[in-house]
DNA sequence: TCAAAAGTGTTTGACCTACACCCATGG
DNA sequence: CCATGGGTGTAGGTCAAACACTTTTGA
């Protein structure tokens, strides 16, 4: 349910053995019949550089945790009306300055004992941008002084709270999803190159794949349409590029 | 992040510019600068029953959405220190008077109209439970009189709030992970035929599957251990029960 | 003996893997 | 020419779909 009303009266005496049923009538509720819990929204904010998939992470600057890693994000503003998903974006422009980048809701997080200060419910998305939006941007270590550092997602820090376990569950997320959907892109810059498409899947994937094969597998996926431009630093033939033009279509 | 707290002060006034990174003195903080939103966990229940997948639904008597069908849930008990799953398996309890059941978490739901009263976020999970299990349980339909029902997952009547698309979540959910996961057989008895456990499939698939692929390729992700026990209820041959005995090993 | 259930076998084709090999191109 | 990137071909293996068929067993 998502929205039945708690009765009148003290948050304990209001939850009686039938309590679990609450009466609906909208004459008859109040909004702080039961404690509520703080919800906030991390955001898993994620690049490809130098061959690996990396996320960003700020240095705790104070109890608890001080000086662990962890996930940025912060409360929703319940006054702004933000959405879950408004919210994210928001931390994340916050963060980097970016706005229009993939988002999608990860898990949530609820144990009892997670933010030892108080109670918090953290929603965690996370959020794949290309290095090029990044280029003029800086990533803003925020204003009480926390330290900001990108780190590839199989090699991190100690983290803060639970947050080990939540971008565990990032891995295992993208790692499924991008055999099947196309999400590796938002990684890469509109015009990218085979081996910069491979080199994201193997980071993803944590093993080598080969290339003629690779190639095959994601053009019967999607198309994949050249552009005339060209990548040339050193010798050999220079690399082409290409962009992502959508999945084929599935029916016939 | 799940754990800056925010400054002292009004709402509004604690959520300068820069204030999407907030103090973490644990002296400097109030865990009510942020207005909270309700939190509620809400269970979709499922059974498999009569060939098909139902999930167990609760008639609104009051408004909003009166008289329209809604999933079962209830509030985030801070006081408890329930933690979302406790939360949900406590529903889970309070509905079908069930222990032990299987409770996965589908996704959380948090736009800010969803329900017209108050903001309200929602985790939903989902259960699996054997019929069995229900035998000697009456589904309540509480006291305050909400008729208690089973739909099947593919014909649902109108729905409150965002319902509807937090069943269609867990659809694709379900039908996405029974191709990999062992999660069909906590909808069967310990003991099942192979009729029955090639109906869970059909019925989340949507569509029918042939019995000797089937089977093999059940045998070849888990372990099907006979037991000695039959089933005959007419003419023909009586079915044999297995039961569930685990994945096969990974490694070799 | 019939009907339903369990189980075997086989054909076909798709697809994945691994590797060999060729072509193109700028330095 | 050569190093690198793009691309084709293909042999072998695995696996899944589809279907035919046999065997078992209670009513």
């Amino acid at each position: 349910m998502s929205a039945r009303a708690p009765k009148r009266g003290k948050p304990r005496a209001a939850k009686t053995a039938e309590g679990h049923l609450l009466k609906d009538d909208a004459s008859n509720y109040d909004k702080n019949a039961f404690e509520k819990p703080s919800v906030t929204v991390d955001v898993c904010i994620c690049r490809f550089h130098a061959g690996e998939v990396e996320v960003l992470l700020i240095k705790r600057k104070h109890p608890p945790f001080r000086n662990l890693w962890a996930i940025p994000g912060g409360f929703l503003q319940i006054e702004a009306e933000e959405s879950l998903e408004e919210t994210a974006a928001r931390e994340l422009e916050e963060e980097t300055g970016l706005k229009g980048v993939y988002l999608e809701q990860l898990k949530t997080y609820g144990d009892p004992r997670r933010d030892p200060r108080m109670r918090i419910i953290t929603v965690a998305y996370f959020a794949l941008l290309r290095m090029s939006a990044l280029a003029d941007q800086t990533v803003r270590a925020a204003d009480d002084a926390k330290e900001a550092a990108w780190f590839p997602l199989r090699r991190l820090p100690k983290l803060a709270f639970d947050h080990q376990s939540v971008l565990d569950d990032l891995l295992q997320r993208v790692a499924g999803k991008v055999a099947y959907a196309p999400i590796a892109f938002h990684l890469l810059e509109p015009a990218f190159t085979w081996a910069e498409l491979q080199a994201v899947y193997e980071s993803i994937l944590g093993k080598p794949v080969l290339a003629p094969n690779f190639r095959r597998k994601i053009q019967s996926q999607y198309r994949i349409e050249p552009t005339q431009t060209q990548r040339s630093q050193g010798p050999g033939r220079p690399a082409a590029e290409f962009r992502f033009d959508g999945v084929w279509e599935e029916g016939f």
